[in-house]
DNA sequence: GCCAACGTTGGC
DNA sequence: GCCAACGTTGGC
């Protein structure tokens, strides 16, 4: 079991839009680089993943598993080796865990998200995992 | 193969 | 709206 976190922002694809998809769950598209394409063929069916929104908001605000695996984007052009995987809602966070928060907390500081601040498909540690979740109410 | 120019992301 | 970080593009 791997945990990752993914980005996105609100205004194109927010967590609520993301619940009300159900159990049947939505591609994860659009990710256009390759470090992120890498993360997202690493993901297994199972595997957890923040759900972070960027620029507005700039917080954790749920818990999104990996339906299916990774499969073409369809929303590339034929014959770009950009991947999607299927993203289901599965809880949001009691309180939201704020990019602030996360900064202020020493034992995060080693976080993607903190060092390398534009990658929007990242891996997050069990120990890392375990906290946020704790700071997030869960 | 180097590097300047440019575009995009995302925090502030 | 600005700017830093960083990836990509294109001239040489």
């Amino acid at each position: 079991m791997n945990y990752w976190l993914v980005k996105s922002e609100p205004d194109s694809w927010s967590w609520d839009q993301q619940v009300k998809k159900g159990a049947k769950g939505e591609a994860w598209t659009g990710v256009r680089n390759h470090t992120a394409k890498l993360n997202l063929m690493k993901m297994k069916k199972g595997d957890l993943a923040f759900f972070y929104h960027s620029n507005i908001g700039k917080e954790i605000v749920g818990i999104v598993e990996v339906g299916k695996e990774h499969y073409p984007d369809p929303t590339a052009k034929a014959g770009d080796p950009w991947v999607v995987v299927d993203m289901v809602a599965r809880e949001p966070l009691k309180t939201p865990v704020t990019l602030e928060a996360i900064k202020q907390e020493p034992k995060l500081k080693e976080m993607a998200l903190l060092k390398y601040s534009r990658l929007s498909v990242q891996p997050v540690t069990a120990a890392e995992w375990k906290l946020i979740c704790k700071m997030g109410g869960l």
